[in-house]
RNA sequence: GCCACCGUAGCUCAACGGCAGAGCGCAAUACUUGUAAUAUUGAUGUUAUGGGUUCAAAUCCCAUCGGUGGCUCCA
């Protein structure tokens, strides 16, 4: 059976109607605030209001108070049909309502001011009981449906949005709001969302000390510690050789480049707003670089290529960086300073499908093995209304067919999403969900015929031809910083033991048995392991708190009866214990799971 | 960058015009402990920064810096 698109849904009805009674609730507190528009939303709705002064706490909750009673108040929801004039009538004192209507008689809209739709010569209006809103629908027959314990708005506070998503334009005050179609479903989210909370990245990583910012250094420009700095390595690592063994080939390049050379790749006039100021060097002017290709285009350069030697498949942990605008950074997920776990393949044509496949496989595999196995691929094409691109469109159709017929081989879902490539080609994103079922854009495979244009880029073809090659760019981490911030966030700082910073903590009984302890750890970590051992004046029953609190794999325990019997007593963080073991057997058992990067969390 | 909110010890927070505090962490001493917090004592601060109002400012006002939730943007 096919599942029930959420636009048909009824929890979709009750959301829409919800910011309808929203809308009504503000107009009796605010008689002149000016309406905007009100959609569901993934896990609730929203209302963008024009206020004459900025929201209090009070607002919101008489808001809210004042939405309970009118659900219970039992109003009907009744359409009604009406030409654009009336329209205009009905909304003469809301003029963003007035756009919309414009908008939907001329087409250019749908009425959720989303859309392009086909010119509207009757439009539809939806009343309960003093509010009418322009709308399409669809809604619940009655507030009555809207559970009043299953509705919230002072759970999230508002929010600043532009109207119609445009940042030159009015700034307005976002409402949101969350419905369920019971209680108990809302308490459920909200007990998601606390959850969410404590995974946060940011607050896990202070806790196990693995990343911090200081505002001296920099905003947005991550200072990686010990810990954190041990799984990053881990992770680079194997990638690098998981790269190798698929015969890419590591190169190293530097972290500024000459305006020139991003002239050239027509990077420069895209990411203007977004780089760092250039740097004046001897009258040349130098740029932080904001993205590795062009670098590496400059190494296939450098020789002439036989079609023999094709692909060439150039990969570095390249740091760009880029300015992004303040207001968008956010812990590891989004910083100014970052590495790009970046490759570029140069291919023939009669290559490019099957390597596309096999770079896809590549993703695949490495979220599979880092248990992010729910993804789903976005074919990523141009806008055609917009200008941002360079290329010719026959180049653009091949890019975009080879991405879509790699998929269908694959057999990997996908939806194409226009107005998602990237300036020089057609991408492929994958959104992968976490353990948590929130969505986040990862790994990224371009199609590009345009940059091996632009850098008049060959190889020798068979018959001795000069011909160009294709370039496929490909991130599977997208970036290490926010990988890792997501990483941190789907394991809930439980990490696996082939990437928990610290594997085994040695727990003395006593400070007598310090020293014993001390050569444990060193045997651990002589043979690769990471183990420490507590030393704090805290007693046994401390000590194994807070390794749990680290969420540590493995608590080796050693007092005098270990001693005495060559052991060690394992405890694990799930609170198993393995009682007491030869140090050789625990190093064999670690081991085993750290080469098989097992995912159970013992 | 824009809108709203916030900034007190290394961390989490209290005090909300009238002597700047607690827990965790840190240090010292004692205890020598067998599977989720041993006890006692101690140190820790230009209350983000700069200016203003006031007899008196962590508290009220302004500016700057930084953070959070969104918007726009994005790996």
């Amino acid at each position: 059976m096919p599942e029930e698109r959420y636009e048909d849904s009824r929890l979709y009805r009750i959301r829409h109607s919800a910011a309808h009674v929203m809308a009504e609730a503000m107009l009796e507190r605010f008689p002149d605030a000016k309406i905007a528009i009100g959609p569901p939303i993934d896990d609730g709705f929203y209302y963008d209001f024009d206020l004459p002064r900025s929201l209090t706490e009070e607002d919101l909750q008489w808001v809210e108070t004042r939405m309970k009673a009118i659900v219970r108040e039992a109003h009907p929801f009744t359409l009604r049909e009406v030409n654009p004039d009336e329209a205009r009538q009905l909304f003469r004192d809301q003029p963003y309502k007035l756009e919309l209507i414009d908008d939907l008689v001329n087409g250019r809209v749908d009425e959720n001011g989303g859309q392009i739709a086909e010119p509207a010569s009757q439009l539809t209006v939806y009343t309960q009981d003093t509010f009418t809103d322009l709308c399409r629908g669809p809604h619940v027959a009655n507030t009555q449906d809207i559970h009043p314990d299953a509705l919230s708005i002072t759970y999230k506070p508002p929010a600043g949005a532009y109207w119609r998503g445009d940042e030159n334009r009015q700034q307005l005050t976002r409402i949101y709001g969350t419905a369920w179609e019971s209680p108990q479903q809302l308490e459920e989210y909200l007990a998601l969302l606390e959850e969410a909370k404590k995974r946060d990245h940011r607050i896990i990583g202070e806790r196990q000390g693995l990343f911090t910012i200081s505002p001296l250094v920099g905003k947005g420009l991550p200072l990686w510690k010990p810990k954190g700095a041990v799984l990053r390595d881990n992770l680079e690592r194997w990638l690098r050789e998981t790269q190798i063994e698929h015969g890419y080939q590591p190169v190293v390049t530097p972290h500024i480049g000459n305006l020139e050379l991003y002239k050239t790749s027509g990077h420069y006039p895209y990411y203007k707003d977004s780089q760092y100021a250039p740097i004046d060097v001897d009258g040349d002017q130098f740029l932080l670089k904001p993205m590795n290709c062009p670098h590496h285009i400059m190494i296939y350069k450098s020789d002439l290529h036989s079609y023999r030697d094709l692909p060439v498949r150039l990969a570095e942990f390249g740091t760009v960086y880029r300015y992004e605008q303040s207001g968008e950074l956010n812990g590891l997920t989004r910083v100014r300073g970052f590495t790009v776990d970046d490759a570029h393949l140069f291919v023939t044509p009669e290559q490019l499908l099957g390597e596309f496949k096999e770079v896809v496989r590549l993703i695949q595999s490495i979220f599979n093995t880092l248990g992010l196995a729910d993804f789903r691929a976005r074919v990523g094409t141009r806008d055609p209304q917009s200008d941002k691109y360079v290329g010719r469109d026959e180049l653009w159709e091949n890019a975009a067919s080879a991405i879509i017929q790699a998929c269908e081989e694959l057999g990997l879902p996908y939806v194409v999403e226009e107005g998602e490539a990237a300036f020089y080609g057609p991408k492929l994103d994958f959104l992968v969900r976490d353990v948590l079922r929130r969505e986040w854009q990862l790994g990224t495979v371009q199609v590009d015929y345009n940059l091996p244009e632009r850098f008049d880029l060959e190889y020798v073809a068979s018959d001795g031809s000069r011909q160009r090659p294709i370039m496929i760019h490909r991130a599977p981490f997208g970036s290490m910083e926010r990988f890792i911030g997501i990483l941190i966030e789907h394991f809930g700082g439980v990490f696996p033991v082939w990437l928990a910073p610290v594997q085994a903590m040695v727990i003395p009984v006593t400070d007598r048995h310090n020293d014993h302890a001390q050569q444990i750890a060193a045997t651990l970590n002589e043979v690769g392991l990471r183990a420490e051992v507590d030393q704090s004046k805290a007693r046994m029953g401390g000590k194994i708190r807070a390794a749990r609190e680290q969420n540590i794999p493995y608590m080796l325990i050693v007092g005098d009866r270990d001693i005495e019997a060559g052991t060690i007593s394992v405890r694990l963080r799930s609170d198993e214990d393995l009682g007491a073991l030869p140090l050789d057997q625990f190093i064999t058992l670690v081991q085993g799971q750290v080469e098989s990067k097992a995912l159970s969390l013992q």
